[in-house]
DNA sequence: GTGGTCTAGACCACA
DNA sequence: GTGGTCTAGACCACA
């Protein structure tokens, strides 16, 4: 379900919470369901447990999952989108460079929002 | 022209390298129009001439500008966008995690659209 | 195993580069062996650190060695030549001076053929 | 007959060293043939005069070329290779590191020998 | 411990 | 004046 590339110069612990984000939006992972334990998935993908931690963190403070003492790790009740001025930004940030860096590999606008489609097609 | 975010977590010579093909893809920089020199763009912005040189270094390698020993960096002449299966997995990753970041602030397939539409806009 | 000849014209960092190229294809390193540490090397040689790690770089980007974060560097598991056509003309160009070199120093085509067998002997 | 590549990274006083070996080895210019004054070949390949001045100086040096003072520059009359020991050393380091790049674009020996061949033909 | 980024500063070949 | 190489040293994120 998650799969890590340790060759990609994207931090594992990044790597995790994209791939945790992705299974939620995808709806593998559903509200109120239970992810593995830190010292779980830190067996099954074979990755350092403090790696793991602060992925898990971090999608906690997203409020992307929620702790409960004692009993495990759960996908959030609900999702409400936060919006947010920053965040927005950078995402359109990002999108910038990918248009710069599409357009250096002869990717020109229509297949650029073909691929966007393709994407959601997958969600 | 070239402007330095340095609050930004990306790197500074990532930062010059993507002005620099921004401003030869909106035409700003013609090819064959001389950059300024290593040392000029140093003392302009304030950065250190080693990391300039990083991202001419990088900019020259993928053939977007020109180093002519002892007279200068150009804009390179032909521009032939290098079709890389390599790179262009990697921009599908980036626009889905785009996509997983625009989806957690509530930014749907749309408002994503007219998003990137935008950035055209002001190519 | 690397050896540098600090009289040479030739960058430190590219007779780097040539020795560990050099070495994985004699086989004395191989694919997933570790190399020495950026600065585990630059102590061994007595290079500065900056210096190993442009050719370490270098290296990566070639797709001869892989840097997995945190833990290392480490000879590419699968070697695929990739052919580039201005790569072989680089050869080729080196090659014809290599030539016109050859007979001012009175070594024939010959004779040139022989040194050339003799360095794949020791391969 | 003497064509620069000012993109090069290979100094323009040697490519105009190597392209006037090249031209007296093809015999385009044989011996007694008098050379383009400095100012002159510097006029036709918009070149600094003192580049072709240091290439000059070292073809001289060679022996490859002669100066007689108020009548211009000659091919040297007599051609006998100079047997160097230190020249031959510089040749097989430059043939090993040829043999290495060549492998890396999937150039194996045979190859490398039909390259090998093919410049010695248009000699 | 691992590599990545950046600075400050020196020296050099080339044009 | 131009970029290239190298050193010394600092700080940082990641695992």
């Amino acid at each position: 379900m998650i799969t890590i590339d340790s060759r990609s110069s994207k931090p594992i612990y990044e790597q995790i919470i994209e791939r945790v984000k992705e299974n939620i939006i995808k709806g593998i992972l559903k509200p109120g369901d239970k992810l593995p334990s830190v010292r779980e998935l830190a067996s099954i993908i074979t990755i350092n447990p403090n790696t793991i931690s602060k992925a898990y963190n971090e999608l906690e403070r997203m409020k992307a999952i929620e702790v409960i003492r004692g009993k495990g790790t759960f996908v959030a009740e609900s999702f409400k989108p936060i919006m947010d001025e920053e965040k927005l930004k950078e995402i359109k940030e990002h999108m910038k460079n990918i248009i710069i860096e599409a357009h250096y590999v002869g990717v020109d606008k229509d297949k650029l929002i073909d691929i966007l489609n393709e994407i959601y097609r997958e969600f």
